[in-house]
DNA sequence: ACCTTCCACTAAACCGGTTTGCTAAACCGG
DNA sequence: CCGGTTTAGCAAACCGGTTTAGTGGAAGGT
């Protein structure tokens, strides 16, 4: 018995077999009623012992569209996948794609070049999340007659529809959170971009967040020096090595003020290795509300952002520039912030402020 | 000035442009030594000018490959991001993918159809997350000649490769721990099958972890009778809804059984709430080993197991049976699971004992 | 001076579908 | 029985690239 070679079958396949012409074939799939009923059936009968089914991919070309949304990350998606922020962010944004019949194509650096990246993907258009302002890809997109959504992007894309969050308004509730509890002495605890190549000044949510938090902390007469800011990479470990670090530079807060959650876990748990308690010695908040924060010992206190519904917005926001091919005014939308109290803030502590205040 | 509906140029409008052919510009970017060094820049020079770019889709559909992964979930992208397993798992595959520089596409069902969204996936090849045996998208894949791994599936597909974890080894670990701390009443809580139509005959990772627990109380003597056997959504929640279902129906287990951590936890919340001690009163031992595990209180003792390399593992798999055509023997690998001995069990409770005997 | 080889480039076929424009037959009322 | 409208189906063009099979001219060999 000859094992044969099985081969795709394509509509010409079909056509032959049924005794119709390509064109008939294309009609009982996508246009029955201009067959007659039992041509119609009886094609795809034929089709289906045969087991035909169209090339998706030749089906995209004469279309002229795909049906897939493109989540654009700046990072590897190994690193991005790690953070639970990311995973929320995707579900709001899988929910409202899913509703509309689209898939999901996520793209990320390929050997280190988001434009290549960009380049093969085969989307109806991209909802780019923290892409800093010197991305070139943005451009090239536009260029290639994508829309695009930009999420927590440093820049505003005037151009481009955007969702953001009040990131000064959140970092002015954790810093006036902190003063009404008695707190002078803060360290910032900020997230460094990941791309070493990036300008650290400050922008995008990072440089919003130090605002606010700086704007705050000035209305109630203090002053944020520079050195009171340290930097590390948006993990627990991170976190730790930011307070540890500050720590053995003679800094002695009795607050932090982390722009993420994660970082925020890490200094508490350098600050319970330097045998400080939280929040009787030190006081910790953090930004975002990822869903670990509410399991820790103690209870983070937190800025929370609407993550799930940010996916959702900017799904949204995509999906409308696609369907009105008209680049009418673009919608950039805002999403609040609160204040979620929790275990790791407390009053000052009244004997060691003296000891530690300079 | 006339504002120019911007059209995206095609080949034909650089190789005019430029005063060559179509094939010259071709060329130009896939195969330049075969034109003279000053030509194939010259070209280059008018596309970059022009802003073109090959259209992806085209270049699919000519070269027969798209160089994107398709990640398949039964479930909705969106119920599906919301599990931590799910994420970690995801880290690993694209880590293998981005490495080989393939794109990750989500596929899931698209209006409730599976089938739909295979039809429409524009992939080299699947790996398929938990599908269960009765899925005929597995034979619809193979008839169109893609390769695809199975992850966690119920059934085994000897003609496709596969990645599974000793399920059962693991749950044996489980039995054992508590058995050795001087359990004998047991209670096992399941994940049910997220499909309301799938069989609940206990197939697949389910079936082979309560053989697991199922063999190893045997081995010591213990019957588990089918009511002490309840299953929910694999969720916190789900958890608790269980383990109180169950206490109001007259069970009184001294140790629980959770066969996924999330549900350990709900588990463990909802013996709070009947006032119980964790592990003082009632032992738990959940499945999965997630992050969130070891920042709950107590910690959970759980069964881990290796999530991330799962996931490369299925990688690797696919992306060597993309490789060569030839579908040789499919490669089945099955990694270890090993028990994670933290603060939520302890040894049975005596006095009580009793009392909560049958 | 003539034949061969090599170089730089091109025309046309192809990938696998969809869509447009057209034709022949059936239908229909008068 | 005739002109006009429908109906059912087809051939060919098209989507935007890649690849095969040449082609004409210059260089090289004898």
């Amino acid at each position: 018995m000859r094992q044969e070679t099985r081969v795709r079958p394509k509509i010409a396949d079909v056509a032959r077999v049924a005794g119709v012409s390509k064109t008939a074939v294309s009609f009982a799939f996508n246009n029955p009623e201009r067959l007659s009923p039992d041509t119609a059936t009886r094609i795809r009968d034929v089709a289906t012992s045969l087991g035909y089914r169209p090339h998706p991919v030749a089906r995209m070309l004469t279309q002229g569209r795909t049906r897939t949304l493109g989540i654009l990350t700046p990072q590897a998606l190994s690193v991005v996948f790690a953070n639970p922020f990311f995973s929320t962010f995707s579900e709001g944004v899988a929910a409202v794609a899913e509703e509309a019949g689209y898939a999901l194509l996520f793209v990320s650096p390929v050997h280190g070049s988001l434009a290549r990246a960009v380049n093969r993907a085969t989307v109806d258009g991209f909802v780019a999340i923290g892409l800093s302002e010197d991305h070139p890809e943005v451009e090239q997109i536009r260029r290639a007659g994508l829309p695009i959504v930009m999420v927590d992007s440093a820049a505003a894309f005037p151009e481009h529809p955007a969702v953001d969050i009040d990131d000064e308004g959140g970092a002015r509730l954790a810093a006036g959170h902190l003063l009404a509890l008695g707190h002078r002495d803060f360290l910032v605890i900020g997230v460094e971009p990941p791309t070493p190549g990036a300008h650290a000044d400050f922008a995008g949510i990072v440089g919003r967040r130090l605002k606010g938090y700086r704007e705050e902390l000035a209305a109630a007469g203090i002053d944020l020096p520079d050195d009171h800011v340290v930097v590390g990479p948006a993990s627990v470990e991170g976190g730790s090595a930011c307070l540890a670090g500050a720590w053995e530079d003679g800094r002695r807060p009795t607050a932090i003020l982390a722009m993420s959650d994660a970082m925020a876990i890490g200094a508490i748990n350098a600050a319970r290795r330097l045998g400080l308690g939280v929040p009787a010695d030190i006081s910790v908040v953090g930004f975002d509300d990822i869903e670990l924060s509410r399991h820790v010992e103690p209870p983070l206190t937190t800025v929370h952002q609407p993550v799930r519904r940010k996916g959702e917005e900017a799904c949204r926001l995509l999906l409308s520039a696609i369907a009105r091919d008209d680049p009418s005014r673009p919608d950039h939308r805002t999403l609040e912030t609160r204040l979620i109290v929790r275990g790791s803030s407390g009053p000052a502590p009244i004997g060691k402020e003296v000891a530690g205040g300079r």
